[in-house]
DNA sequence: TGCGCCATGTAACATGTTACATGATTAT
DNA sequence: ATAATCATGTAACATGTTACATGGCGCA
């Protein structure tokens, strides 16, 4: 239900395209947001459809013309709606713990050796998180609230990943201990 | 690709019923990984097919006759090949983090507002993870070793949602300071 | 010569959701 | 009566992924 409206969030930001939306997608919410370009191409083709958004051909020399979408009145206030509605909690798909439920046939050591390969892939994303990237983002925020709430966003990702490394550091504890050394 | 696993790992428990697994899914796993029971019936018709799982109709008097599933050899090697394979990162999907992201438009105490119904969810969803549902699957772990796995997934929950609690909680407390009170 | 960026899209497939469809039994 | 539980499934739709398709420019 949602894509539709991230991407009316970001061109309410200013005029893209759908390459410029693929890009924004993968600097910023891609980690709680993924989004491929068929994916968002085929939803602005929607919204054009709904006249959500407009399309503008703007011609460009060496490089290949672009298709620059603006939001709409109607795109306006969906946005609006959508973005003062009930909030919903994450629904998450935890493809690690399903693996741990059933990893009762492997030996200890091997389950040890899955938890420090989960650390480890956490801690690389937590590297991402605190890289320059991230902030960068913050540099488009239009007013102080608005840098405030994306600030949060990124606290959020990492107070996240921060809490899931050490409840697999504690696991790894955990596990060591019931191990035959 | 995981709900495949899921199933089969369930089913290597014990010889299941699709309506037996989907009320498994709603009663354990569900919260980290969802599972509807048209998918699932269609995802055993697919095992079936693969020779992953055998099945047999069990009659019975007064309720309707139950299709159990059994798994096979390679539906056992196809389990503990994945279960021993790298594991993965979430990858979530957080409507909420969207949200706030393009919550620019509203005024502070809309956007505290907000806040405050996904505090209400979180702490909802606490509830329901200290309930005794959860625990009451501990029952059925086969020894020491799946009981303690299965412990340190609920622990996962309720850790990753108070982590979540507090990030909201300190954001609501960070919005109060720079709304005019 | 080949790779990567720019820029658009489609096709095929996989996965997930909601609604439809049936029908008996048991408890309120 | 009516709702809930048992038990199976299909159909239609929405969403997400991977691969295919095109084509120019600039850089090494």
């Amino acid at each position: 239900v949602s894509l539709k409206h991230a991407i009316l969030g970001f061109i309410e930001l200013m005029p893209l395209s759908g390459y410029d939306l693929s890009k924004m997608f993968h600097a910023s919410v891609n980690f709680y947001w993924p989004a491929t370009h068929p994916q968002i191409y085929r939803t602005l083709k929607r919204l054009l459809e709904d006249g959500m958004v407009t399309s503008e051909i703007v011609e460009q020399t060496d490089v290949p013309d672009k298709k620059i979408y603006s939001i709409t009145e109607l795109g306006r206030n969906e946005l609006a709606e959508w973005v003062s509605s009930q909030p919903e909690l994450t629904n998450m798909r935890h493809p690690f713990l399903v693996q741990i439920a059933f990893a009762n046939l492997l030996e200890t050591p091997q389950i040890i050796a899955l938890f420090e390969a989960y650390a480890e892939k956490l801690r690389a994303r937590l590297d991402r998180y605190h890289g320059d990237q991230q902030r960068q983002q913050l540099e488009f925020a239009r007013s102080e609230k608005e840098r405030f709430l994306w600030n949060l966003i990124l606290a959020n990702g990492i107070s996240a990943f921060e809490c899931e490394l050490k409840w697999a550091e504690r696991a790894i504890e955990g596990l060591k201990a019931i191990s035959p050394a």
